[in-house]
RNA sequence: GGCAUAUUGGUGAAGCGGUUCAACACACUGCCCUCUCAAGGCAGCAUUCACGGGUUCGAAUCCCGUAUAUGUCACCA
């Protein structure tokens, strides 16, 4: 049978990292076997919290990331509805929590909060269990007598009070709770609703899901959801429970705090491919020492069985190292195209900008780093002349001077400004004069950029610059130079 | 508090009882290259795997206890 995974958000907000990462993992999973299949189920059960607009995020970000669904609200499929509100209107899982109450894995139960809170309270010294429900004891006429009578109800789950439950978790192991500890928790609310811990279970049956991929924050609950489906006498799942993405040491990554979502890290100018390519290796290692994966390339390397069991923190500064790496890896054409904008933003003169690109390309690790690089080409900025002092090449206002006079004449004879002429009559300068390279070219770069540093050296950036432009800004500096 | 899970350097991590077992990457430091800054190259960076016991000829690797962290105990997912 081929793998089937799904990612079932709750449209409650924007999507995070630590989300984002489960998608992928879920999508990895699926699309190992060639037939797997990936679905997309929108959990809006809890109308409370829906946010306007969530849902397209989902969508969005899943878009932007190549994370493309088989089967899914959008696309449909042969399982649906995708989304459990609608699903709700079928009346589907009232119907299986009835049939689940003559089995006798789920009762009704009347009690409202202050029982509920009562019984809690009486509870807690002397048993484990922090609710034991009352209701658990009434018979199923009674029950159905008060329902009939419209009494308000919910539907909880029952818990045999003896014994142990377990389960097999990919990546953490066997897992054994006593059965005293379980809660008899909510399975219809009553709004008529059905709560999480019951869509999923009968979701994920009904559409055939066999890997099921989730936070570690459900392994806890797991062994409840594994009594449902004995009570059905359904086939359970693989449990594949991942590791917490981190933001410090002591707390999760949370949707609050901005940069931790994904469209946050796109404005900040982090690629979708970098991003996907960096948090699908929070708490999963590929084999061997590669670290660079596209997508279709992750979901070759993939592999359940090296991901940890320790939660991840997510750190920023080695995304950005990965962004890099991926910038720098694309071709100039690939990356020009996307660059452009960018460099717009700080370009508006007529430059030849695939050249600039090329500069940048080698130094920038975010795209938002681009345009803060490039602002000395509009406009020629005013520079201290201390600027030429420079002792690792050797350089002082002084030996700038000279050197830049050398330039300017030399400069103002060449006829084909091109990079090539360019370097070769600049490169024959300081052998002319009997100093080391840097002695001539720093002073030159600093002379008509106005920068202590800049994406490019002194001939690039005269190339760039144009002939006329490189030497009104070489008199300008030389000007300045003698009037010291 | 009960229960569950975990604990390798600043970070992500490899390692799964014994052939350098403490890889690799980021960060950091130094050097080289170099017309700046980057990039690139090279080197350094945990006598030690939370702590304490035990098992074993031998443990980061197995067992027990302690500590710590996280999760869960909602008509939230």
């Amino acid at each position: 049978m081929s793998i089937r995974t799904r990612f079932a958000p709750s449209p409650t907000g924007y999507m995070h990292i630590g989300n984002l990462r489960t998608a992928l993992w879920a999508y990895l999973i699926a699309k190992k076997d060639p037939e797997g299949v990936f679905i997309l189920r929108i959990e809006d059960t809890d109308q409370g919290r829906l946010v306007e607009g969530a849902t397209d995020i989902i969508y969005d970000t899943m878009k932007q990331c190549g994370l493309s669904h088989d089967e899914g609200p959008d696309v449909g499929g042969p399982v649906g509805p995708y989304v459990q509100s609608e699903r709700v209107k079928s009346g589907l899982y009232m119907d299986y929590a009835r049939e689940l109450i003559r089995r006798g894995g789920a009762h009704y139960c009347f009690c409202d909060e202050e029982t509920i809170e009562k019984a809690k309270a009486e509870n807690a010294d002397d048993s484990n269990r922090s609710y034991a429900d009352p209701c658990r004891n009434l018979s199923l006429e009674e029950a159905q007598k008060r329902v009939d009578a419209g009494e308000p109800f919910v539907i909880r789950q029952t818990i045999p009070q003896e014994g142990t439950t377990s389960f097999d978790d990919e990546v953490f192991g066997t897992i054994t709770v006593d059965n005293s500890t379980l809660d008899e928790a909510v399975l219809i609310k009553s709004d008529g609703f059905p709560t999480y811990n019951f869509a999923n279970v009968i979701d994920d049956h009904l559409m055939g899901i066999t890997d099921v991929v989730r936070g570690m924050e459900y392994l806890s609950s797991t062994p409840k959801y594994n009594l449902i489906y004995d009570a059905f006498d359904w086939e359970k799942p693989r449990y594949i429970h991942c590791p917490p993405v981190m933001k410090d040491e002591h707390s999760k990554l949370s949707k609050r705090n901005g940069d931790a979502s994904f469209q946050d890290l796109m404005a900040k100018g982090y690629l979708p491919e970098a991003v996907l390519n960096y948090i699908a290796m929070l708490g999963w290692s590929p084999e061997g020492n590669r670290e660079i994966f596209t997508l279709d390339e992750l979901v070759e390397a993939f592999n359940v069985k090296h991901i940890g069991q320790n939660g991840a923190i997510f750190d920023p500064v080695k995304l950005t190292s990965v962004n890099g790496l991926w910038l720098r890896g694309m071709d100039l054409d690939t990356y020009f195209r996307l660059v452009e904008p960018y460099i717009r933003e700080a370009v508006k003169g007529d430059y030849d900008l695939k050249k600039i690109a090329a500069g940048v390309q080698q130094r920038a690790n975010t795209l938002s780093e681009i345009a803060p690089m490039l602002d000395f080409y509009d406009t020629f900025p005013s520079f201290s002349n201390d600027l030429y002092n420079n002792k690792k090449m050797k350089t002082n206002p002084e030996i700038a001077l000279s050197a830049l006079k050398e330039c300017r004449s030399a400069l103002e004879g060449i006829q084909s400004w091109d990079f090539d002429t360019l370097h070769e009559t600049l490169m024959a300068l300081p052998a002319k004069m009997g100093v080391k390279n840097g002695q001539v070219l720093f002073p030159l770069r600093i002379a008509i950029s106005g920068k202590q540093s800049t994406p490019g050296g002194a001939i690039e950036i005269a190339e760039i610059l144009g002939k006329e432009e490189t030497l009104r800004r070489l008199d300008l500096s030389i000007q300045q130079l003698e009037n010291e």
